[in-house]
This record gives structure tokens, C-alpha cells and sequence, in this order.
DNA sequence: AGCCACATCCCTCTTTCGGGTGGGTATACG
DNA sequence: CGTATACCCACCCGAAAGAGGGATGTGGCT
């Protein structure tokens, strides 16, 4: 697809993390185009990785999920366009080229999702930690005896999540960290 | 990237459900392609219609999405084979030469996630509903005014989906649900 | 006609949730 | 040094959830 514009070129093609970094370095791309999900090393880690070498290269990030916790960590990491993987290929090309171009390149939807997220504090470690057990359909006793801390603790932990994600209940509270994506299925 | 094979060619593409009908019914190719997901008409209804014309329309499914659900319902809508969108090129030529030669082709890990199914028992169209309220951390009373229930009855339906999902409590439903693809975000 | 799945409702009982309010430590930032 | 934040624990309390039991009516299939 890629390849069949005539000023493009794939220089280099990776199938994990590792070697899209060691390809990276080896090729030096005007644009580089990573998945956010891959095995073992994730797109957001290898995107931080290339910049930290190279603070003036160009990211375009790639994912099939549209959650806004996955597209503001990715930006974080210096990535400079986020493009859904359920875009066609007319959509794709342009992206790629301004973000050779130097520029930004971020779609409506996903600015939308990312506006979203204004309202949500961030989860600390911990909180992460109780809700990866919620979703698992534990209860509080058994979070408690898992993480050993308190019940009380968990509680409190518990209560955190919910004024966080403004949900009321840990029902409510998984629904809405699967939606934005704050925790892997 | 099919038109790119010499003995392979695309005969029409359609933008969503009701148009790729029109265009089965036009040109009768030889395969199918379609996705689960689309807008207003979605995949599986679009097979399903497909083999009501034509019994032995050869159809493979694309798909992003790997819940048991999908896949259960694109099989039995008449599909022949399902891939899953992350699938790069080489796997999704082969599938499409099966499909055409009148095979079936259901990849490894798609075979994984309908054989986790066998377990599981169908949820009636109530109980899908209750899910449905569920996934928005709606309590049971508020859950029996919107369906105009009682609640004891809610609660029949949610033990009902608890046992047959094999899930201790209403948060570890929706997590099941949500990764079975049993309900939409 | 008999059976079965489904939907609907009722009751009791125990456990769990979630709100409220209080306190303690350690660490980091200015 | 004060302040903020994360982390940890305690007690109380009312509401909700979930497990247990059972009951009724309806519609479809045989």
C-alpha cells in the first residue's frame, strides 16, 4: 500500500518490539509506523525507546482499539499522529506524509476520545492493581487477602476508583476501565 | 492486495450491509468477503441473507473483534471461514483459495475461542437485556422499573446469567460478557 | 394431552457494598 | 518546614446483592 506511492518506501519491516528498535536505529526512518499492541514490548514502550535516541523522529502510532488511555499514553511517548486501525487506506497515506512533514496528525474521533478524558483523574498504582482484580469478580475480602492489605484498605482504594472514573458502583467502574481502555481484557 | 494475485479479482466492494447484498445479488462472485461490523446491516445478517439467495455462496468473514459470540453467529449465518483483522496478507490469500475451493477455514485461534464455547449455555433475549443494563452498573431496582419488572424477578434473571456464564457475582458478568463479545460497548 | 423452556413473581437469610468519618506513615516538592 | 499525595488501617451503618427455597402462567413441541 505503502510502497505504491511514489515518493514512499518501506525500509524496514519488524514483527516485535525488539527488532523494531534495533531497525530503527539501524535504518533511521523519516517515518516510523508502530502497533500499539505487540508481543512483549509494546508499541507505547518502543515509541518512548526510539525517542529517547532520537528526539526529532517522527511516530505514527497504529492501533485497532480506540480507547483514550491507549491514544494519550501513545502521544505521551512522543508519538506524533494516532491513526485507527479500522481507517481505510485513503486516510492512512496522508497521515504518514504529515507526519513526515513534521505536523501533528490526529482525527476528529480520536481528538474526541482524547477530549473525553479531561474530566478523569489519573488511577495511582495501586488503584490499577484493585481494579485488575475487579474485573475478575473478586470481592473485597478476596482482593484484601490477595494484595495483603486490610479490607479497609481495599475499600478505600475501592472508593478512589470510583470518584476517579465517576461511576457509582465497581460494576459501572469495569465497564468504563474496559471501555477506555485502562485495563487489558 | 487481491487484485495483486493473478488469478484472483475483486468484483465489487460495498461500504455497508445493504449495498453488499445489492451487489451479491449482481455480480454472484465467487467469494464473499465481509466483515462482522458494519453500519446499520452488520455482517452476520448480511450471510445470513446471502445463503437465503443463494445456498452455496461461499462467504469468509473478516473480523477485528475474537469473542466466541462473533464467530458462533457468523458460522452459523453460513459463513465458511473467519479471519481475524490482525492477520497480515499472507494468511488472508490462502483463506479466501479454501473458501473458494468450497473448503472451510477457521484458523487455530479461532477454533481455540469456539471450543472455550462448548461450556457455555445460550442467555435468553431477557437475560440479555439485564446484561445489557448491567454493563451500565445499573442496580437491580433500577434495572426491574426500566424493564417494568419486579425485582425479584431481576434477580432470577441475574442468577440465571451468573450460573450460566460461570461467574460469581454481576462485575465478573460483565467482564465475561464484555470479552465474549456477548454485548456492544 | 403432557412436557419443557421461559418469564414472572414471592419469601427469607447472610454477606457484601459503599458512604461517612476518623486516624496513621512515608515520600516528594516547593 | 509546610503541603500534597500515596498508602495503610479502623469503626459504624444502611442499602444492596446473592443464595436458598418455591409458585404461577404461557407458549411451543411432541
Amino acid at each position: 500500500m505503502v510502497n505504491i506511492e511514489p515518493d514512499m518506501e518501506i525500509v524496514a519491516e519488524a514483527s516485535d518490539g525488539a527488532e523494531a528498535i534495533a531497525l530503527f536505529t539501524k535504518f533511521n526512518p523519516d517515518v516510523t509506523l508502530l502497533d500499539v499492541r505487540m508481543p512483549a514490548i509494546n508499541g507505547i514502550e518502543v515509541a518512548a525507546a526510539i525517542r529517547r535516541q532520537n528526539e526529532t523522529a517522527r511516530i505514527l502510532m497504529l492501533s485497532a482499539l480506540n480507547g483514550d488511555e491507549d491514544i494519550h499514553k501513545a502521544l505521551e511517548a512522543g508519538a506524533a499522529g494516532y491513526v485507527l486501525k479500522n481507517a481505510t487506506e485513503e486516510k492512512l497515506i496522508p497521515a504518514i506524509r504529515a507526519v513526515a512533514a513534521g505536523q501533528r496528525w490526529i482525527p476528529q474521533d480520536v481528538a474526541n476520545r482524547l477530549w473525553s478524558r479531561r474530566l478523569f483523574q489519573e488511577l495511582t498504582a495501586r488503584e490499577l492493581q484493585v481494579l485488575n482484580k475487579l474485573i475478575k469478580g473478586m470481592a473485597n475480602k478476596q482482593i484484601a487477602h490477595a494484595m495483603n492489605i486490610s479490607e479497609n484498605t481495599v475499600k478505600g482504594f475501592l472508593k478512589n476508583i470510583l470518584a476517579k472514573l465517576h461511576v457509582a458502583d465497581r460494576t459501572e467502574a469495569v465497564a468504563v476501565a474496559i471501555q477506555r481502555g485502562l485495563i487489558q481484557l
